[in-house]
RNA sequence: GGUCCGGUAGCUCAGCUGGAUAGAGCAACAGCCUUCUAAGCUGUGGGUCUCGGGUUCGAAUCCCGACCGGAUCACCA
């Protein structure tokens, strides 16, 4: 039992026996008593007052003196200040929260719900690179799969592979033109990065003829229009429809060099998949979808051919779902990637990790679904985050102003590894291989944490210049104070069987409440979809502990049964921080 | 213009389901390694919580209105 759970039916007799009233959930407002008065918890009177008829602080005076009265082996001391009740807890209680932690394993773990989550992310386009901007969603994507999980969620993890459309032809062209049959292997390049490069190609190559068009005297619509590179990818994507063989087979080639890429950058940030989806394989299911719609009536066809959808009603547009010449859009691959998905799996929920750009297209896929009869479409999740931007605005691929996936990983664990350098500690008795496996750990954490700190939902800023920081309120910092108790414990070897002391220092105390708000942080974090909250607690953890590291020695101590308390109290400090980060996807070292 | 989101220290961000004197990190300055890892600990300075009203015992937090910034409203994805 938590604290709270112990301390709201003693209030309410408390309340009842001295008020003769009963009080509700929602007027027992507990808080953490704050640093500066003397208590663990505090009982907020205020909303007794009325019913009293007195000074505030002489309700609280009441209450407290009630409490200890009543419930002493639990309220060893309370102080009214206002109409604050600030009530320290028996260490005795305190104890026996540190070995409940201690008993469980997977502390923290919610009940299993028995309901299948579907969590969409990274859904990249197979024509570039991936950059900072799909660095974010990876992240938040894997973490609050990892989060949902621990809320007792059975979760699948899902991609969708933009894998088809204009911008891919645009590539495959630029490469059949100027690519003098260049591969990953021949040039050395990542398969990604080699198509990326071609994408590029083609923009700047088009922007050439749309010059020279221009010059010409054509204004700049018909140049876009006329452009024989532009009329050139257009016949490829009409092949490519046809399913011409060449075309296909060329598509097929680059897009493998692509995935290559794509696997290696995923497996570096440590995300993976379940199940993979391509649009190529849904955008005619979602066709033949609408037609299905369109048959039933809940779609109209104007008189071009091309069909929509009327949300005037739920306070909407109407929605293109078929242009006039069948082909299908954006909406239209949703609505099949949809049908697909719930045809293999029974979906309770689904959430779709894309950016808040997209917030009107989710609220239109969200009623259409649910028109078309799937059950989780009213109420899908879109986990819409704000944007990655940098100093001078946001990041733009045919501006050459994006920040590369890879090469920010590169970066980061090349800092990890310079920084490790000057620490003695890390080199003594430890392989190279073992200290670049350290600043991988190390340089991904400063990264991850960095990300994932931040509330989703805001718009962020990453400066290039300045190198992601490895002390202070980061990643490594929390790595750092795992390391730190990992190396207490094995010298420690044999964990002394003593009886733990039943007395408690300031900071053990502190510790072990920290310790006992776990639980809570994971159904928050996992309510709000929230990774950031995970941080922000393993943070305060990691702050308690070097803290309590700092002032109590726990080797040295020559009391074994407070060296006992203390070796439990850093073992589980250690399993809770791990627990948590790993609800961030970020890798704890042993040593570092 | 309609809708949605944001505005907190020089910078990056917490806090936002109303509670005590608004917190961290970075940057600056001053201390702490003969002791379990100094990627650490301790301290100093730094604020009109964008502005104006309202709600109440109490507002950074909730409501209304301005202002500033961003997103979106495609036969783009």
């Amino acid at each position: 039992m938590t604290l709270e759970e112990t301390l709201i039916p003693l209030v309410k007799q408390a309340v009842h026996s001295l008020y003769g009233v009963e009080a509700n959930d929602q007027q027992i407002q507990l808080q953490k008593t704050r640093a500066e008065f003397e208590g663990n918890i505090t009982l907020v009177v205020f909303p007794f007052v009325k019913l009293a008829r007195k000074a505030p602080q002489q309700v609280a005076a009441e209450i407290g003196e009630w409490l200890q009265s009543n419930a002493g082996q639990l309220v060893a001391k309370y102080n009214a200040v206002q109409g604050f009740l600030n009530l320290s807890i028996a260490d005795r209680f305190w104890i026996s929260q540190l070995e409940a932690v201690d008993a469980e394993a997977e502390y923290g773990k919610q009940p299993d719900r028995k309901k299948l989550m579907m969590v969409e992310y990274s859904s990249p386009n197979t024509n570039k690179p991936l950059h900072l901007g799909h660095v974010r969603n990876n992240l938040l994507g894997y973490s609050i799969a990892k989060i949902q999980e621990a809320n007792g969620w059975q979760v699948v993890k899902t991609n969708i592979v933009n894998d088809r459309g204009i911008h891919i032809c645009k590539s495959m062209l630029a490469w059949l033109k100027y690519g003098n049959g260049e591969t990953p292997a021949s040039s050395g390049k990542k398969g990604d990065h080699l198509i990326g490069d071609y994408y590029v190609r083609f923009d700047k190559e088009y922007k050439k003829q749309i010059a020279e068009l221009m010059n010409a005297g054509k204004d700049e619509e018909t140049a876009k229009r006329e452009a024989p590179l532009m009329l050139e990818a257009q016949e490829m994507l009409r092949k490519w429809e046809a399913g011409d063989k060449e075309v296909r087979d060329l598509w097929t080639k680059m897009n493998e060099w692509v995935y290559a890429g794509f696997d290696e950058t995923y497996r570096r940030m440590g995300v993976s998949f379940d199940k993979i989806y391509y649009e190529s394989n849904t955008y005619l299911e979602g066709k033949a979808e609408v037609e299905k719609g369109l048959a039933a009536g809940q779609f109209y066809r104007r008189e071009d051919g091309s069909v929509w959808a009327d949300l005037t009603k739920d306070g909407l547009d109407e929605k293109l779902l078929l242009r006039s010449d069948g082909t299908s859009v954006y909406m239209t691959q949703d609505i099949g990637t949809a049908k697909l998905r719930y045809r293999d799996y029974p979906i309770d929920k689904m959430v779709y990790v894309v950016g808040n750009e997209q917030e009107y297209h989710f609220k239109v896929l969200s009623i259409l679904l649910d028109r078309l009869g799937f059950p989780f479409g009213k109420e899908l999740v879109h986990f819409s985050y704000g944007m990655v931007e940098l100093p001078n605005g946001k990041m733009k691929s045919r501006e050459g102003t994006v920040v590369d996936a890879d090469d920010l990983m590169d970066k980061m664990v090349e800092d990890a590894k310079e920084i490790s350098k000057d620490k003695v500690n890390t080199l003594q008795g430890i392989t190279e291989e073992e200290a670049n496996e350290i600043a991988r750990k190390v340089g991904m954490g400063a990264l991850k944490y960095f990300i994932l700190k931040v509330d989703p939902r805001k718009n962020m800023l990453f400066n290039p210049e300045e190198s992601i920081d490895f002390n202070g309120n980061t990643g490594p910092f929390i790595q750092y104070t795992y390391a730190r108790i990992q190396s207490v414990l094995r010298k420690a070897e044999s964990l002394e069987k003593s009886a733990l002391s039943c007395q408690l220092e300031e900071k053990e105390l502190t510790l072990i409440q920290r310790l006992t708000d776990y639980p809570a942080v994971v159904r928050q974090a996992g309510d709000d979809f929230s990774p950031a909250v995970v941080c922000n607690y393993a943070y305060a953890l990691a702050c308690d502990f070097n803290s309590f590291y700092h002032d109590l020695s726990i080797l040295n101590e020559p009391d074994a049964s407070k060296k006992a308390l203390r070796l439990l109290l850093a073992k589980n400090v250690a399993k809770v921080l791990y627990s948590a980060m790993a609800l961030l996807g970020i890798e704890m070292p042993e040593r570092m």
